[in-house]
DNA sequence: CGGAAAATTGAGAACGATCAACCAAGGTGG
DNA sequence: CCACCTTGGTTGATCGTTCTCAATTTTCCG
């Protein structure tokens, strides 16, 4: 007997090399898809949640681009990542059992629906989805280091050097151009997840441009000279220690 | 019949109610020293990793206090967390099997050696095991979202209060004094830890002590105005959970 | 179209870095 | 025991990157 597979699924997701299906069976996966049945649109500037917000599910991204932030005592917000298809949000609402912090969709955004209790409990019974949840833990706190580092250590061209360069990859890893893409965040957004003004994003594209490491154009980017920007990023070789 | 325990366990370990213990029935407890059997002191300056070293344990701190680091491609590092006793070091390492960054001892230090393989494979017979990895994991990241904001957002004054708020309430947290208390890291550690140089943290320290915020006398700190102290930092509330 | 939001560009100010001198504590060897 | 050196910390003077304030221009979208 034939199953007839639901429109959506993980076994024909475009991001599954990329999100919680790796390393599973195919067996395990018609598992995790009676967990991740429920979808949700996000439209261009909704929130998937706030802070605030009880924590019940993790969101994974099918497609679209989110902007996570979280938000201090006095207010002021800190963009703290920009997730893209493949991606988990809401991991560091599990201690606590509310969102810290708050998801915005850049862009119209579909994403899975994951209740975290039934996720739990098929991890509980399926080890490589148990590694899986860690390793995107474990990955998501290696690149909030590197983003410390970023924020730390950088001046504010290698900052921006090493976001272009990031969502370059990023892109490239799904498939897209790691020329040409289109940045779904406005200047300001930028300016915030760098620790940098508005202003000052914008007179740094400008400089690029000048000196002919991208082409802009509004919200398209081309990268030009990705090797410059690498080192402009300070991601490239390692000498001394 | 008795069970002899061993001179240190978690049963009677004194960061029990901060560390993995944390949920477990006593008879889970005793499932869980199973794996926690081998410590490891570490001396002031030693590492207990470096980056690149292969994954295969966590380390819990039971006594002492550590950075951890990540090392830019081009040499730089960046100090990503001082660690207390209770707390894990070597999460990030997970994904990928080796450690991104490095953890060296500030002052004699105790370990608890966690094998992974161990600890993953008893979280998966003990849910409240696993719940309590969820909730390190998570928590980490919550409190790696607050450093971006600091590092982000914050003015350098600001910085420098926040992290003496944050290390007064989690000594506080361990039973020590919240108002005094000696900094077991040098300024220069201070300064990388919060994106400045050692001079401006100096600097500060004396402004803060003229302010009548804290006493200063080497490592040695004083809290003398928490409430102020507090209102700098832009985080009027504590840490606890 | 027209109005609002976003992005760019310019000029001046400010915060924190850099460079440099100095001090205190601890260790080492003569 | 003291001269010497090293390391960590403090303080001062100056410089430069990035912010702030402000004026336009461009883009977005009803």
């Amino acid at each position: 007997m034939k199953k007839t597979s639901p429109a959506v699924s993980c076994s024909n997701c475009s991001v599954r090399r990329l999100c919680l299906p790796v390393g599973l069976s195919d067996g395990d996966i018609e598992r995790l898809e009676q967990v991740t049945r429920k979808k949700k649109v996000v439209r261009a500037g909704e929130t998937l949640f706030r802070a605030g917000d009880p924590f019940d599910s993790l969101y994974a991204i099918r497609s679209g681009s989110f902007k996570s932030a979280v938000i201090g005592a006095d207010g002021d917000t800190q963009v703290t990542h920009f997730a893209l298809p493949g991606e988990l949000l809401g991991l560091d609402a599990y201690s606590g059992g509310m969102h810290p912090g708050y998801a915005e969709a850049l862009e119209e955004s579909s994403v899975c629906v994951l209740p975290f209790t039934q996720l739990e409990g098929l991890a509980q019974q399926v080890p490589a989805l148990q590694k899986q949840i860690y390793s995107i833990f474990s990955e998501e706190l290696k690149q909030e280091n590197e983003a410390l580092l970023l924020l730390g250590k950088r001046s504010a061209d290698s900052r921006l050097a090493a976001l272009l360069v990031n969502i370059s990859s990023r892109y490239s890893r799904r498939g897209y151009s790691a020329s040409d893409f289109v940045l779904s965040m406005q200047r300001i957004d930028i300016a915030n997840y760098l620790g940098l003004t508005a202003e000052t994003v914008s007179r740094l594209l400008s400089r690029f441009q000048k000196q002919e490491l991208i082409r802009v154009q509004g919200r398209s980017v081309t990268i030009l000279d990705p090797i410059a920007l690498s080192e402009l990023a300070g991601t490239h070789c390692s000498y001394e220690n």
